[in-house]
DNA sequence: ACACATCTGTTACACTGTAACAGATGTGTG
DNA sequence: CACACATCTGTTACAGTGTAACAGATGTGT
């Protein structure tokens, strides 16, 4: 029986510093930190032992640009997604992958592109945890 | 200009915690743990911490019925909701909110009951972020 | 009345959100 | 060039959350 770890979820800070670094490629902290503002009353140095901290953790990746340092996302944007969004559609929407989905679809929130993305991920997600699951109460 | 504080997000445990609370009405720690098992591999004292802290921050109350002391959710579950997914819909998906109702009103996760109780909260929720925003960048 | 099962309260420890601080480095100006 | 100020970087901190052990109080069967 594999067991197959299901990816922890992403927090919302993270996402929100993801977000950013997913629409702009690449940036240094005081790039991202400026993004922020408008979201976050966080001073520079949160913003900087946050993006560092996820470097610890693989979600980001630190380059010496230079001289400055440089930071960008480890994980694509629907990766990312599916890790935040997991908890959601599974427990508050009790949605299926289809609907999920078809939800993203709907928004505006991502290109057809990673719409398929998206959908694949979803699968083998589900795929890892429908194996040894047995869910009874419903 | 009133500044009228966003109420903070629930936490992804909190919600867990709150929704068999929704849905089972008063339960003892114990029960609730009980139900816990099937999504979190949690210890006993862990649900009953988290029970605890949810108490002292107003989530839940708890009562001593004849000597067991039972909790019950102080707030309701569109309330909930619209605490647990103000960031999702906000962030994520960028919905506006007519697109959140129809969200939940396509899932089978409300009645109808519900989802009206939550477009009336999404709409006060609305009304008092977009008064000192000015939101530029879209 | 005693032993075992629970419940309750207390304490702990790692991680997250949030941030200050101090040292290193860049940059303009006299 | 040397100094002052702005940044960047690394280190440290502290409250809150996730997760849990432990010890004392209380219930329950025999």
């Amino acid at each position: 029986m594999k067991k197959s770890k299901k990816l922890p979820d992403l927090s919302r800070a993270e996402y929100d510093i993801l977000n950013i670094l997913w629409q702009a490629g690449q940036q240094s902290v005081r790039e991202v930190h400026d993004q922020l503002t408008d979201i976050h009353k966080w001073a520079y140095s949160t913003t900087k032992t946050m993006m560092d901290r996820m470097v610890k953790k693989g979600l980001l990746q630190r380059d010496n640009f230079h001289g400055v340092f440089v930071y960008k996302a480890l994980i694509s944007r629907p990766a990312g997604l599916v890790r935040f969004i997991q908890f959601f559609a599974d427990r508050v929407l009790e949605l299926d992958q289809g609907a999920v989905v078809s939800m993203f679809a709907r928004s505006k929130a991502l290109t057809g592109e990673e719409i398929a993305e998206l959908e694949k991920l979803l699968a083998d997600e589900q795929q890892k945890t429908s194996l040894g699951e047995g869910r009874a109460d419903d």
